[in-house]
DNA sequence: TATCGTAATGACCCATGAGTCATAAAATGA
DNA sequence: TCATTTTATGACTCATGGGTCATTACGATA
């Protein structure tokens, strides 16, 4: 990941507003049109801003839209990181816990931002995928991991549930993000119904007896 | 779904050929580029026919995409609805028959393409969306609660499981779909292994006993 | 209020690539 | 074989939108 406000150390209060306003703008463009649609004229209008002004901030547009990431995306993704982390309670409720966070997380229009970007950003989105691989999914799939071996060590699952892949375990999580931005006008998603089924049917199959 | 070979009925042996390598180098581009970045100059290129060619074959870009969608998916994903429609066995293994084949489904290349175009195709990709939504997702879902309430019934199955939201058993197999796109460079998915866990610890928590 | 440096502007430039069409080649058939 | 219709070609047109830069507005300082 790049800088992409050259080599500006400090934004005077209203450069960093100014920045703000290009970076929501942006997010809302991006969200509604995805990037390849998105025009720079249009987030320069959304922001009240000249399109030669979006330029001052960020080289290109590619730049922008790794701003939009880094600035609003990677923080969230931190945060998950730690609330995912904490280690109390039952393994069962870990793991439960663990897949709501993830759920929600991917549900946010940030989310779709990234999503989309990624899946359909060709070369120029690999960067990013591989940022998003090696900071984001591996490290979830470690805390899922460390989740089940957890629950198998205090006895709450049986102990084969160790080797099951914890890829089995974002497979709603990324559903819900999918479907949000595909299928959201015809037929809204109610994510924390999901959710719980999923851990209802999946978590009756770990327990030990 | 529009047709997209103007109003021909029939066409000569020799524009039956001409047409599938049309349809057979925009996959191969849609697949490598994605739908924006892939151009019309490549693809008439990789089929072995001047630019103007396709044209006769197809009105627009947009029309081409459909052309491969609908000459290669839609049959395929017809097959899936048979293959899931057999109605013999215990439910378990029914269910188990679904999620396989719509896992292998979603990992195949032309279901990339779909996925690609319906993600990141902003409003032009409305109407295969829909056709998506109501042809596949619809039914697949259809299929699976049919599954679950014949397990249900015969008593395989404890009985909130008819409760339970079909959606939670896409969850894989659409997961599998996402991955291939984005991480399969980095770490290709065992696809049986996947679906074999994700049955292994779903299945155990829908039986009755 | 005059000067100077910095930030903002938007008319302009230009590469790109979808789509066209006059021309050429091929097929048809009398 | 020649006339006629059908199919293929690729140089060309043209709209689009990312990115530039000469000009203007602003704000701070003396």
């Amino acid at each position: 990941m790049e800088e992409q406000v050259h080599e500006k150390k400090a934004l005077s209060r209203s450069q960093q507003r100014r920045l703000d306003d290009i970076v929501q703008a942006a997010i809302k463009v991006f969200d509604r049109d995805g990037f390849e649609a998105a025009r720079m004229a249009d987030i320069a209008e959304e922001a009240g801003v000249a399109k030669g002004t979006l330029y001052l901030y960020f080289d290109t547009k590619a730049a922008l839209m790794e701003g939009v990431i880094v600035s609003t995306i990677i923080p969230a993704l931190e945060k998950i990181g730690d609330a995912a982390g904490a280690e109390d309670g039952p393994a069962k409720e870990r793991l439960a816990r663990q897949m709501r966070i993830a759920a929600k997380r991917m549900a946010s229009p940030e989310m779709a931002i990234l999503l989309r970007h990624m899946i359909s950003g060709g070369e120029q989105a690999k960067p990013i995928v591989k940022f998003y691989y090696d900071k984001v999914v591996q490290l979830g799939l470690e805390h899922i991991q460390a989740t089940l071996d957890y629950g198998v060590k205090t006895g709450e699952f049986r102990k084969e549930v160790s080797e099951i892949d914890p890829l089995v375990f974002v497979g709603a999580p990324v559903y819900t993000g999918v479907w949000n931005i595909l299928f959201d006008d015809m037929q809204a998603l109610d994510d924390e119904k999901l959710i719980a089924d999923y851990l209802d049917s999946v978590i009756l199959g770990l327990l030990s007896k």
